[in-house]
DNA sequence: GTAACTGCAAAAACTTTGCTGAGTT
DNA sequence: AACTCAGCAAAGTTTTTGCAGTTAC
């Protein structure tokens, strides 16, 4: 937070209500949203914030190296104003994204012989199914049970 | 590819050229394409394939669970037909991914306390630059002391 | 023969861009 | 005062959908 109108005057860029909000409710934010989630969270507390904005902000922020970028299966964008390290697992049936934070995770080794690739960072990505899509999924096949496959 | 043809008659889904040659195509690329990469590779060998089924199949691969999405940051659909476990080193300048295959990183163990979440695969990710990138970043900032930041 | 599939074109969703007036520095 | 930024609308991309004809089973 501060780091941000740090950085931003460091670089030249100016410190708008936009950026702070953006930023702030991003900070605020433990699931990862994408571009426009983040501005429906926005808009109550800023109703002329545009989607672009939205963008263009998130944009420069990851720039900047303040925010980055997940890496999720079949969604472009979404961000993360978490740069401690940290690893992530991912629901396969509702690409929901939680932190984890682990140790023993964070000891991963770096393989020897990539090939003149650099590594600048390693995070572990747990691929499953969360809590309550289990809980759906088990009420969905006894509803099968009771009713027969209703297909 | 034996593996296709019994899990798409399993399951009442159609083996048409089409579905045949994305599958070998994607199975012969080992950039993990995203699927108009694919449908450029296509082209060549299906001239009348259209952008659409290429689509369409990859839902049908990877609803199968014959394909993956590999989770590139910035990117939303890139595939990957190797299911052998494997981790990936993704280049943030030209995200270029490779495979990177290490028995180490394979045993990395999960944690506790994931409060009802259900890991079905774990992969590590790490990000860097490949040499490529490397190498043109070199050669660019000797061009930055010969002759001065040139903007 | 029947149902699933292809290709096409249109629609929807997502992201970027150009511009003008406003606001930060 | 200078120059960047916000908002808007338009353009560009990417992905999905509906449909008529085709093809695998």
């Amino acid at each position: 937070m501060q780091e941000f109108v740090r950085r931003s005057r460091a670089e030249g860029l100016r410190v708008t209500p936009q950026r702070l909000a953006v930023v702030r409710v991003l900070a605020e934010s433990h699931d990862h949203p994408d571009p426009d989630t983040l501005h429906r969270r926005l808009l109550p507390q800023l109703p002329s914030i545009s989607l672009a904005t939205v963008y263009k902000t998130l944009d420069a922020l990851a720039a900047m190296g303040l925010v980055r970028q997940v890496p999720v299966a079949g969604a472009a964008k979404r961000y993360d104003a978490n740069l401690d390290r940290h690893h992530h697992v991912i629901c396969e049936r509702c690409r929901s994204v939680a932190d984890v934070h682990d140790a023993r995770l964070d000891r991963v080794a770096v393989p020897e012989g990539l090939l003149g690739f650099t590594v600048r960072s390693v995070t572990v990505q747990m691929l499953g199914t969360c809590a309550r899509c289990a809980r759906k999924a088990r009420k969905r096949s006894r509803a099968v049970v009771r009713n027969g496959n209703g297909r």
